[in-house]
RNA sequence: GGUCGGUUCAUCUAAGGGUUAGGAUUCAAGAUUUUCAUUCUUGCCAUAGGGGUUCGAAUCCCCUACCGACUGCCA
């Protein structure tokens, strides 16, 4: 079997988007589980969406993606040069030599006879008025310097079928397929030309890529043929969706890989989770390193259909990478989020807490606001009826509580347990009930990073002890009025 | 409009003619945890519709509906 090879062949045109990284992703795992290559390729040649800064953007991700290419720009390779612009002169070349085999022509229409085409339903369809000209007439227009476009002269009649590893066999009537510029006028190739030279110059064996291009497949194949090319392996992709509507796009922001990054999902959790969009393993795992993605790989596991994204169940994945993780690790990720706390509080102890209750390292400033913010909290916190807690319950239970607690000397979660053990004892009220108070009583907040006792020793006894009676004193209030 | 592709729980998906249609996330209930969370158990929820073929269809065929892509000198 020959050398496989796969590409990934972005154009820099801002940032990198999740649909992106899976098609790289995939691309990737593919030529590692057969011992192959994996090539990046940027295909820069629509020179006004081009923005600079892309580039580094494409590198960055790959490279914290972990996908790393074994040639492309910056790491090279014997298909140089990477860059579709650096190519343009290759192309020139075997666009001429279409035109001598007469399976491209040169256009010389203009914008507005090209605008001029458009039918009713706002569809254009090219009439091939170029292709007919006569050999002479092309040679005076050349002569005389008037701006051309090299079209793909496709077969009027016939079929052309072409084989996808994913979506089967696909025929359609050549008379459906549109002649294509292949070299615009600014002497750049179109993306339908380039793919294709390139692909094959740079011996890829499969083609992954959205499907998207399924429709412009046949038009590819019927260059190969041209050529006397061998036709890739084709793999197309099937999208990933923000809804049932729409496409996962740029403009979502939340779209992209770098702002997951920002929001505090691990790369390789966001990896995990997108490999699955789409491929399934064959078997109930759900949660892969990318060693094991690379090793169970398989196309006959990529789905027809388009799949939603779900940040939910990210979080869910996420949240798995981010209890295995040892300690000092968490620590080190989550100490930034500790920035903008102002109270000092043991921070390792809050990491420890912390790891177990996260999804991601973004919900870390709602689950801390409290040790800041305290005051002012909503009083139907203290209603639970999962812990038979109420507010009518805080208020005849505080006062035992405050009068325990100010006893002891030692702070600690034992002490502190004791502190409810003899509370309970003294009220008759249930321990998991004291501790739902005790919790709403001292941070104020649904949802904490530990238990009572926990969050009693990480503000220490005078904060506790201040907040718990702050806290009685707002329940009265409460009652009062 | 035309062409091509797709359609299984809310979401990601399994079941390549024979299962009570399975798993996961979410949600709900219970258990464990001296507390929040974790963990565990259980539950809820699906084959788009209609025709065939077949002893038997989510699976094969046809029609309809819906969704998407393409229909650019974008990629």
């Amino acid at each position: 079997m020959d050398t496989v090879r796969t590409r990934f062949a972005p154009s820099p045109t801002g940032f990198m988007h999740i649909g992106n990284l899976r098609t790289a992703l995939y691309g990737y795992l593919f030529a590692k589980k057969h011992g192959g290559k994996f090539i990046l390729r940027i295909e820069d040649t629509d020179q006004e969406r081009t923005i600079d800064d892309a580039v580094r953007v494409i590198y960055r991700t790959l490279q914290l993606a972990g996908l790393q290419h074994d040639e492309g720009p910056d790491t090279g390779g014997d298909c140089g040069p990477y860059v579709q612009s650096a190519r343009k002169s290759i192309y020139l070349r075997y666009a001429k030599e279409l035109i001598d085999r007469r399976h491209a022509y040169c256009c010389f229409c203009s914008r507005e006879r090209l605008d001029s085409l458009t039918d009713e339903s706002g569809n254009r369809r090219y009439d091939k008025h170029c292709l007919h000209l006569s050999q002479e007439e092309t040679m005076e227009k050349l002569a005389a310097g008037v701006p051309f476009a090299v079209r793909q002269k496709v077969p009027e009649t016939g079929y052309t079928t072409f084989t996808d590893l994913v979506y089967g066999d696909i025929t359609v009537e050549n008379r459906e397929l549109h002649d294509n510029v292949l070299i615009k006028s600014d002497g750049f190739p179109t993306y339908n030309f380039a793919n294709v030279v390139d692909d094959h110059l740079m011996r890829i064996s499969h083609v992954f890529r959205g499907m998207e291009y399924l429709s412009s497949t046949p038009n590819y194949n019927l260059l190969y043929h041209a050529f006397g090319w061998e036709i890739p392996q084709y793999v197309h992709l099937p999208h990933i969706m923000r809804d049932k509507h729409h496409k996962l796009s740029k403009r979502d922001g939340d779209a992209n890989f770098e702002d997951f990054l920002n929001k505090g999902f691990l790369p390789a959790a966001i990896l995990n989770y997108v490999a699955l969009l789409g491929w399934n393993p064959k078997n109930d795992t759900e949660k892969f390193t990318i060693e094991e993605l690379i090793e169970h790989f398989d196309i006959n596991g990529i789905s027809k259909s388009s799949a939603v994204f779900d940040e939910v169940k990210l979080r869910w994945l996420n949240s798995l990478y981010v209890k295995e993780m040892s300690q000092e690790a968490f620590h080190a990720a989550a100490k930034p989020c500790y920035k903008t706390i102002d109270t000092p509080v043991d921070e390792v102890l809050l990491s420890r807490l912390l790891q177990t209750r996260i999804g991601v390292l973004s919900d870390i400033p709602g689950m801390t606001a409290f040790i800041d913010a305290f005051e002012g909290y909503n009083l139907s916190l203290f209603d639970s009826k999962d812990a038979k807690s109420s507010l009518q319950l805080a208020q005849t239970v505080l006062p035992a509580v405050i009068e325990e607690a100010e006893k002891i000397t030692v702070w600690e979660n034992d002490e502190i347990f004791d502190v409810m053990e003899r509370t309970s004892v003294q009220t008759g009220v249930k321990k998991k009930s004291l501790l739902w108070i005790v919790r709403i009583a001292v941070t104020g907040q649904l949802s904490t990073p530990g238990g009572a006792s926990e969050m009693c020793v990480l503000l220490g006894k005078a904060e506790s002890l201040r907040r718990l009676k702050y806290s009685l004193e707002q329940v009265n209030i409460n009652f009062q009025i």
